[in-house]
This record gives structure tokens, C-alpha cells and sequence, in this order.
DNA sequence: CGTTTTTGACCCGCGC
DNA sequence: GCGCGGGTCAAAAACG
């Protein structure tokens, strides 16, 4: 293998300068807004000039879900290894890398880190798209456009690293084999990264001029409305060029209750949090489409 | 048996 | 120019 082959070889649209700040995020709020996909000026690149979309998801909704006995989709089809993990300065949790192990050649990277400001949410970093399609499994039926397969996939998403517990630090291979192939998720973490990895396929989503609808998307999604995802950061990393293209910021509120408001509060406004919608994927729907969030366009 | 996970070390990029 | 931190690879071990 190519030791350190430092050169992206998918580096192109835009990158999360700040995606792996999870939380410390000195962003302005207002930026959010500023950031013109189609503009894009000249943004600032990261380490490696990476593309990259910050997916934050509340771990304890989906340990609740878990207890509820919740019924959860299949995983996102995406395979995912993990291929390692570091200690993150600043955060008393460690950052798990995964890359994915569907195809040999897929550049598709994630990085899952627990929120240094609220331990009770995840940070997933995703950064390149699959260069292959999603290895449909089972009951893996789009009842969607597809995208081109050429387009790729475009969000994965998935993962957990191994969150230590506040107190305990566990061992996670849990999630990360649960996560890895289809099978059913058995650790909260890896439901986390399901829900994430069913958001960034999401089609459904509509654009109502300032604000983002999700339709019933969600509605497919029940249990993920359950688990909870928060706020949806859009980087337009997405080859396929969907919607979000427009959006770059999406806040998804999943009942708009404390848990928003306490997520602003520590987030401070709409700083780190995101799930990536990417487009295209199904599950079973056995959800309430009790969630369906508007979409605040940041 | 195959695949994935875990741990350590190395290298690169960025900041000061 | 040096140092720090982050990111990736590699080898070994464990699990399914």
C-alpha cells in the first residue's frame, strides 16, 4: 500500500475548515449562512485541504431508543473499517477514524468523536464520497431516485468510535464491528451512525425558501426521529449535488424540545452540529413520522 | 479462515 | 525553524 499517500486524490469541492472542531467551534453563527455553495470563494483548506461535513447526533437519544426497543433500519450499507484512533487534544475523548471497507478503492472517511462540550452527542466527520454504489443487502430498496453511480454515493455514514464513558472508558469494538457491515446494529453507537448514514441519504428533502422542509422523510425514519439527530451541516461535499447544495447549514429539530434548546445552549448557536443529508436510501419505515423537522436554513 | 479491531509509530501540515 | 497535533499505516490479536 501507498505508506502515507498525504495527496487527496478526491480533495475538490469544499472542505469543513472547522470540522473537526467539534464543539470548541469559534465560528460565528452567521456563517453559516455566509458560505455560498455556489459561490464558493476561496474557503480555507484544511490540513489536507479535505472535504468534509460534521454530522452531530445526541448518543443519548439513541440509547434511548435502544431501551425502547425501538425497531431499527439495517445499516447504512456501508461498510466501515476502523483503521484507528487518537486521543484528541482538549477532548477526553478519543477520535475513532474509519474508512470503508465496501470497496478496496473507496476513499470514504469518517470520523467519529464524541462532543467535548456535550459528551451526550456525537461528532461524525465524514470526508470524501464512496466511489462505488451502496452495496444493496437486503432490504436495501431505494424507492428513490438513484443517483449516479458514477456520482457516488454520497453520504455515509455510520460509526461510533468508542465513547468512554464519563468515568469508565469501555472498549468499543462494539460499535464499530456492529457498524461495520449490514447487521444489525447492537450498540447505541452504531444505531447513531445508521441514523446518520439514513440522513445523508435522505432525498426527501425540500427547500422552502429560508428554511428546509424534511418531509416524510423522516417518516421512513421513524426510529431515527427517535434516536434524534440534531442539526444538519451541509457541506456540499456531496457529488451529486442535491439539494443541500444549496443549503449549507440545515437544523433539524426532532421535537424541538430542550433537547434543541440545550443543544444551542452548549453549542452556543448552531455552530458544530450537523447531520449530513445526503440523498437516496430506505429503510423500514416503521417510524411515526412524528419528526419531521423543518429545517431551519441556518 | 477471513475480516475487523487494537495499539504504536511515523509523517505531514500548521502555528508560533 | 521547531514543536505540537492530527491523521494514516502497519502488525498482531481477537472474534465471527
Amino acid at each position: 500500500m501507498d505508506r502515507r499517500v498525504r495527496t487527496n486524490p478526491f480533495l475538490s469541492e469544499q472542505e469543513d475548515p472547522e470540522a473537526t472542531s467539534d464543539d470548541g467551534l469559534p465560528e460565528s453563527p452567521s456563517d453559516c449562512n455566509d458560505s455560498k455553495p455556489t459561490a464558493a470563494p476561496p474557503p480555507k483548506k484544511s490540513r489536507r485541504g479535505v472535504q468534509k461535513r460534521v454530522v452531530s447526533v445526541p448518543i443519548t437519544d439513541v440509547e434511548g431508543s435502544k431501551s425502547k426497543g425501538e425497531a431499527y433500519p439495517p445499516s447504512d450499507s456501508w461498510a466501515w473499517r476502523k483503521y484507528g484512533q487518537k486521543p484528541i487534544k482538549g477532548s477526553p475523548y478519543p477520535r475513532g477514524y474509519y474508512r470503508c471497507s465496501s470497496s478496496k478503492g473507496c476513499p470514504a472517511r469518517k470520523q467519529v468523536e464524541r462532543s467535548r462540550v456535550d459528551p451526550t452527542k456525537l461528532v461524525i466527520t465524514y470526508a470524501f464520497d464512496h466511489n462505488h454504489q451502496l452495496p444493496v443487502t437486503k432490504s436495501h430498496h431505494h424507492h428513490h431516485h438513484n443517483s449516479s453511480p458514477s456520482s457516488a454515493v454520497i453520504a455515509a455514514v455510520s460509526a461510533a468510535t468508542d465513547f468512554p464513558s464519563p468515568g469508565s472508558t469501555t472498549t468499543s469494538s462494539s460499535t464499530s464491528s456492529g457498524d461495520n457491515t449490514n447487521a444489525a446494529p447492537s450498540s447505541p453507537a452504531a444505531k447513531f451512525e445508521e441514523a446518520a448514514a439514513v440522513f445523508a441519504s435522505q432525498p426527501e428533502l425540500e427547500l422552502g425558501g429560508d428554511s428546509l422542509m424534511i418531509k416524510p422523510c423522516i417518516g421512513d425514519f421513524g426510529w431515527l426521529g427517535e434516536v434524534a439527530y440534531d442539526r444538519i451541516l451541509e457541506g456540499p461535499i456531496c457529488g451529486g449535488g442535491d439539494i443541500f447544495d444549496d443549503a449549507d447549514v440545515m437544523v433539524l429539530s426532532t421535537r424541538g424540545d430542550d433537547e434543541e434548546e440545550s443543544l444551542f445552549a452548549d453549542l452556543g448557536e448552531l455552530p458544530e452540529g450537523s447531520v449530513v443529508f445526503g440523498r437516496r436510501r430506505t429503510v423500514q419505515p416503521n417510524g411515526p413520522n412524528r419528526t419531521c423537522g423543518t429545517v431551519l436554513n441556518c
